[in-house]
DNA sequence: CGCCAAAATGTAAGCGTTTACATTATGGTC
DNA sequence: GACCATAATGTAAACGCTTACATTTTGGCG
């Protein structure tokens, strides 16, 4: 910067100026300063700009993993948005441990992010207090719970999986089976499945202990669930799936065991995936608005860097895509 | 740090030191300093270390695009791998544009990133130079060209399609089509393209204009591509697609529209994601070595940020896995 | 032309670390 | 116990910016 100041004629303090308003130099200088940059092929030092300021213009982002192209989407929408406003996304995955998002965040808040977009509702104590005490802006998102007392954007995972439930009721079914995210620290995955079961109880219907199955979000895995399943001596007529990635699984393993879905059984998920509308026969499943909760992060956790106020609760809508993997079952 | 100095009774020369290198200072100390840091909640500040030691442990990668599975997926060990030297990864996307890997790479320069992986090998002029102008590690991935002058780790996409083709051929295949990715700026989706075009001329075969469709990685577009091929005069009786994403789309098209795959028409991919071995049927692709990928371009930055040695150019295997989706022409 | 408020610019003191160098403590040897 | 090499620690000068404050320039107005 000083090479700078100095082929362009003017103090360091008028390049730091002009690179932070340059409406604020006047237009000659500018030019000038303009010039020098690109002759010497400056780049601001961005350390040096941080320690002085005091803000690092960075935020951070922690999922539980960057390997589910449902979070890629909200986190590409939100990295967008920040990037509009100048500021630099800095993501970490936790692979849906408390643990590793606590040590996570912890790296972040050294390398100075200015806020923190997290997944979920649940959290390490430690990382609730630390944020608090750091004075950190911070939004939790995919959840949304009317009770929160933590900023939040996302839809109600419960009431979404109680809707789904309850068309698969109306329209006939009474044999569920479950396939299920783990639930252990993760509570979207924990709501949907209560959603599940408190609407199939109100209904007077018990869903048999072999009839629910968590299982990690790998197609593989839900493929070996579903089997189990439909082994069962009265297999469901209808899977409620935890996500999308889970549904696929489920109807692979029928097609591939002869079974027709959704004449057999019926099968939804929950995401809404870009590849869900094409599959063979198309999902149904609960769509999520991943790219506006990425964008309305970013603007929250953005105005509270400026100081500006924000809503800091804001409800979603999960919608319910009927496609072809739902039908009523065959002899009611 | 001052502060935890005071308090454990050293000098922040020392605080520093045992953060750096804990068994530098004497046992007793290190505990005074241990508790301080705690009693404190004392968290290092980057910029400020970034500044003084003039590397801030990070590093950069930027990528087409996050929403796609295997950049995912190679993007994950990669930052796993550089979490366990202590570095923290900053990633970008470029969407296919040289223009804005441009911009981005400028971005993480003044982040002061002390490497930089990209993707393929083609890039803005510019970017070469400032790389080299800056002394700043990089390393292209993605692709690996036996001619390559640029540090690179991947796989030969020319060669791979050629093997995908030949075993086509081998089996008995006359009429190709095929639905590409994007070549325009992208070099492994033109390498590709290429290496099927090359093998099939030198076996005499020439494929008509309208049989070659380029289009961007979505299962949409990829469909209605598929449906173009198939409303040709004589449709192909085999279709290589640039990857799995278009595969999936060629391969759903068919069954909406009543063929079977592979009995109508065999349908081959390329990159296989975890899907594809579940696919119905399953899919015939190129398994390419995303993770070690990875993990290997990360050993190679660190291992130029430590001032060690490494192999410059590494090439991976890309493997052709024969599944369900390919089968010999019905009618030879 | 001189005056003045406002705008533009310069000066210099930090920001929180690292690290070269100087100083002091340690413990092994005779 | 004296001596010494070595290890541990302290001192203080950077690192490359931002920004409060002081100073200078500008241009409008009487």
């Amino acid at each position: 910067m000083q090479d700078v100041a100095a082929l362009a004629g003017v103090s360091t303090a008028t390049v730091s100026r002009y690179l932070a308003k340059p409406d604020k130099v006047r237009e000659e200088r500018r030019r000038r300063i303009e010039s020098a940059i690109t002759e010497l092929n400056y780049i601001p030092h961005g350390a040096a700009r941080a320690l002085a300021s005091q803000r690092s213009r960075t935020i951070g982002a922690i999922v539980p993993t960057l390997d589910s192209a449902i979070f890629a989407t909200g986190i590409q929408a939100f990295q967008e948005r920040l990037k509009e406003a100048g500021y630099t996304l800095l993501v970490a995955s936790s692979n849906y441990s408390h643990d590793e998002e606590q040590t996570q965040a912890e790296a972040l808040m050294t390398r100075g992010v200015d806020g923190i977009m997290l997944v979920g509702y649940d959290h390490h104590d430690q990382l609730y207090k630390r944020l608090r005490q750091k004075n950190l802006p911070y939004i939790n998102t995919w959840s949304f719970r009317r009770d929160s007392r933590e900023p939040c954007i996302g839809f109600d995972n419960f009431d979404a999986m109680v809707r789904l439930t309850t068309y698969l009721l109306d329209i006939g079914h009474q044999r569920f089976g479950v396939i299920a995210g783990v639930t252990e620290g993760n509570d979207r995955a924990d709501d949907r499945l209560r959603g599940i079961l408190q609407t199939l109880s109100e209904r007077g219907l018990t869903v048999p202990d072999g009839m629910v199955i968590e299982c990690p979000y790998e197609i593989g895995v839900s493929r070996q669930a579903m089997k189990r399943l439909l082994a069962q001596n009265e297999p469901p007529t209808a899977v409620i799936c935890g996500n999308d990635v889970l549904a696929y699984g489920a109807i692979l393993e029928c097609q591939s065991s002869g079974r027709n879905v959704p004449d057999d059984v019926s099968i939804a998920g929950f995401d809404d995936l870009t590849l869900s509308a094409h599959f063979h026969p198309p999902l149904t499943t609960m769509h999520v608005p991943s790219e506006e909760m990425g964008q309305r992060a970013a603007d929250y956790l953005l105005a509270c860097v400026n100081d500006e106020a924000g809503p800091t609760y804001t409800e979603l809508e999960a919608n319910l895509i009927v496609r072809g993997t739902t039908a009523p079952p065959r002899n009611r």
